[in-house]
DNA sequence: CAATAATTTTAATTGCGATTAAAATAATCG
DNA sequence: CGATTATTTTAATCGCAATTAAAATTATTG
């Protein structure tokens, strides 16, 4: 259980490595971020990196199993708080989104998924799925209780998620946009689901359920 | 001004393997996806790609280019048919996902920019800005003439054209899918938009502008 | 059909980035 | 301090995917 001083410097040093790995993949592209950038972030060696991990695979692993945890618990400590569904849904994104540009930041945008070596991949997906899951029970949960308008649970979770992950892609670290972006975004992307009075909410889209019936992504 | 049928073939061969290529990468990451790959797909040879582009980050130039294409496409297309800026955010909205799932497709997710050689990257770039500034624009004309809430018209591209990029990640090309797809997105992303009679919009990011003041993409 | 141009392949080459092994340095601990 | 453990570096190696050159094939055209 205690950990020695020994495992709690490792382990802090992964992360610093994780973190860097990170910031080097968004600014220069997976395929442009050789190993030896990566640890010249750190005033490193690239082979200094084998000490903290198997291999290259193993370190984009982590860094999406850390940005896979970060959702995951920006969630939970949501749904923790209580409230109604809608407001949990603006709460847990500002949450989420301040996790990814913020301190235990920055997150690796999971553009390399196909790459890793099977049974990670699977980790990753199985815990990207139970996001999703959970995400989407949420909205259920507001359509239910009223707070949220009746839509494709699936779909809208989709649509929110996409949104959110695609901010690493052109936030460049700039604090007043960091700002910008936390103070808008959760509204932004939680007001399509407010009820409207009057308006039976997008009956496209159910015309669209009833057609297609059920569907596997 | 006419082409020979040798420069049609060459461009229509091109435009195959930019289809192939963009479906591998979607398929398998770009780290993971080699000229092999890619030619193995069309029934040649690696070296046969080198007839037709200089190097792979001219592949990938020429497959990003036509996702921007496409999209300005999109957006043209739709203005051209008139409606309001709802109606045409609407449209554009179904027209580029089909783009981008259906015929002219697949496209590639432009996850690897910044390995571009500065010429191309800059292309696209630009490209990708001026794309927001218009769709922007629509948003502030809907604005102005009433069928859009008032809200951070950059913070709110921004979010709509995540959202929209992002679908080629978890599509996996599944025809039911890619209807419902259809079907459902372009409302989802839209219905944030609507004015709601009683609602002011949304307070915070007017006072978030007010304190953050001019911003830098 | 001959000749020229267009397309693809075969067979090397090449270079870079990941990886490894062994040595060196730094930290820790009795 | 001496010894053991932790961390990093130096210096190779290694493999693979990109690239190239020349030859072979296929299409076009006068």
């Amino acid at each position: 259980m205690a950990r020695t001083a020994a495992q709690n410097r490792f382990t802090l040093q992964r992360d610093r490595m994780l973190r860097a790995a990170a910031q080097c993949f968004n600014h220069k592209g997976f395929s442009g971020t050789s190993l030896k950038d990566i640890a010249g972030q750190l005033g490193l060696t690239d082979a200094a990196l084998y000490y903290y991990v198997r291999d290259k695979e193993e370190l984009v692993y982590l860094c999406y199993l850390k940005a896979a945890e970060l959702g995951r618990t920006a969630l939970e400590a949501t749904n923790a708080e209580g409230g109604n569904a809608h407001e949990r849904v603006r709460r847990y994104l500002k949450r989420h989104a301040q996790f990814m540009l913020g301190e235990p930041g920055p997150v690796a945008i999971m553009s390399e998924i196909p790459s890793l070596r099977t049974e990670h991949r699977e980790v990753i997906l199985r815990l990207s799925r139970e996001h999703s899951a959970r995400f989407e029970a949420l909205l259920r949960k507001g359509i239910d209780e009223g707070s949220i308008a009746p839509c494709d649970v699936r779909m809208t979770g989709n649509a929110i998620m996409g949104a959110l992950n695609w901010i690493p892609k052109w936030h460049h670290g700039d604090p007043a946009v960091t700002a910008q972006v936390l103070a808008t975004f959760p509204d932004i992307l939680s007001r399509g689901l407010l009820p409207i009075a009057g308006i039976d909410s997008n009956a496209d889209s159910f015309a669209a359920d009833a057609v297609c019936g059920g569907l596997k992504p």
